[in-house]
DNA sequence: ACAGCGCATTAACATAAGTTAGAGATTGGG
DNA sequence: CCCAATCTCTAACTTATGTTAATGCGCTGT
């Protein structure tokens, strides 16, 4: 697969980007964009390969990616990985909800990435404005939201609806930064990368992928990745399009209500 | 398995052990007890199967549980299900990042359980007071701890491990609540419950316990189990003692420096 | 005491996925 | 431009895990 390789952009670019894809999912302010544009010019580069947040370091200034990608992963005994999920341009990372802020899963790049920092201190963040404290709270939600459909993938399904799981979430997530090219992505991923991500060896990755071609589920041409049939796939690998995108109303679901007490005594339910 | 009988206890009982549990991360000052006992009052009883929170349902109150264990989980096509993890007395559930408060997954009680509420509401729980606040966000950073574990299990892990892998966990997580007997549990869950969260056929998974009982690292009564060789479970199961217990003193990893520019420059930085 | 139910257990068999090994491709550096 | 490194791809074989089906055990309610 091909090196990833930022081009040369104008930091005034980065920071249009970060707040593009900050506000993506809801409006921010004159206010906000100001105080943003004020953190944004500390911007980081990294190769790929770099460790931008090691396991169990003490978390620094949450950042957003602005171009290239990144893991959430965990190195495993005997040369072995997991990979948690993929950080994206426009993505929150660096977050951690532990009092001492250790981070739970080290972040490294898996191209090389340029990032900037966010202008929230760690844990202070909850004091910080309110839209922009919306938007990060949202992220983190997208995260979690990724890592539960990383546990159904991994516990419930064949390699086959695995694989197409993941590269339509991926894209689903591309799309919403503008990063696509139709049902197209650029996927800066070798296979040893999708295996840690899969739960697959190797061989078995390579395998699976060659039988998405044959079954003209996909097309590849170098890294560029191509979904012939998102349809057909979304339905193999029982794909909820993201409970994200667009943002929609909430829904109107079932409550159950428990039987109470506000009397301090304790009331038996009827069995369900 | 047992049906899991809640013993009729009174409701002071319920709070002592809220605020116990509550506690055990950190000092609650006097104010944070009297707040806390002011809504532990309400206290809801669920009969096992009947589901708690529904996927997509509006978060309403943050709750803890009392008694009994509930399921993060979720329903797949075709019967299916994935289990995310296991809510045990004294943990806090209920709770979502995302902005319409819409949570994840479903919330189901493996026994018979037994809860209350907490004198949060939802995301206006960032104003509360701070050793509460702090409590309740530690709460939720080892729920996202466990996920990450659960991932690792499902994704690198052989039925073998995946299984000593979770039992040391639940007992890890029981003995912080004094649920534990030396090293022997009350383990109140069917061999289907084990599979939907370790991602095996239920046949398998008896299998294993079957296994693992002939190499002796664990014994069952019932639904009463005990490790007999925890170490070498740990070990064959590469299980690392939660990065919670004992609150360590946070740990001086290394920070990897990016190179940066606070100059609106972009800069490279070398290879690593 | 008995019937019925849920759950644990076993066996026999099917198959998805892992392992090892090696031969082509690509890519990037000198 | 070529070499070295890193990926991709195949093949042959092993193994872990899934599937189906049947038996048995231990509750629970009548």
């Amino acid at each position: 697969m091909n090196r990833y390789r930022p081009e040369r952009l104008d930091a005034r670019v980065y920071r249009d980007f970060a707040v593009k894809s900050l506000s993506r999912l809801g409006p921010l302010s004159e206010e906000d964009v100001t105080s943003l544009f004020q953190a944004l010019n500390v911007i980081e580069t990294w190769p790929q390969g770099q460790e931008l947040i090691g396991e169990g370091a003490a978390q620094g200034q949450p950042r957003i990616l602005l171009e290239g990608w990144a893991l959430r992963q965990r190195d495993l005994a005997g040369g072995r990985r997991q990979i948690f999920g993929f950080i994206l341009p426009g993505d929150v990372f660096g977050l951690s909800a532990r009092p001492d802020r250790i981070v739970m899963c080290s972040i490294v790049a898996a191209t090389a990435a340029t990032s900037c920092q966010l202008p929230f201190l760690g844990r202070a963040m909850r004091e910080e404005t309110g839209a922009l404290h919306e938007l990060v709270w949202h992220m983190i939600a997208r995260e979690e939201a990724c890592l539960l459909d990383q546990v159904v993938r991994l516990g419930r399904q064949s390699a086959h609806e695995r694989m197409l799981h993941l590269l339509l979430e991926l894209h689903a997530r591309l799309k919403e930064v503008g990063k696509t090219d139709g049902a197209g992505f650029h996927l800066p991923l070798s296979q040893e990368v999708l295996s840690d991500a899969l739960g697959l060896s190797v061989v078995h990755t390579n395998r699976t992928l060659q039988q998405l071609r044959r079954e003209h589920l996909i097309q590849t041409h170098g890294s560029h990745l191509i979904l012939s049939d998102p349809e057909r796939m979304a339905e193999i690998a029982r794909y909820r399009p993201s409970r994200f995108e667009p943002p929609q109303p909430a829904a109107q679901a079932s409550v159950n209500v428990p039987s109470c007490s506000s009397t301090d005594t304790v009331t038996s339910n009827p069995s369900a």
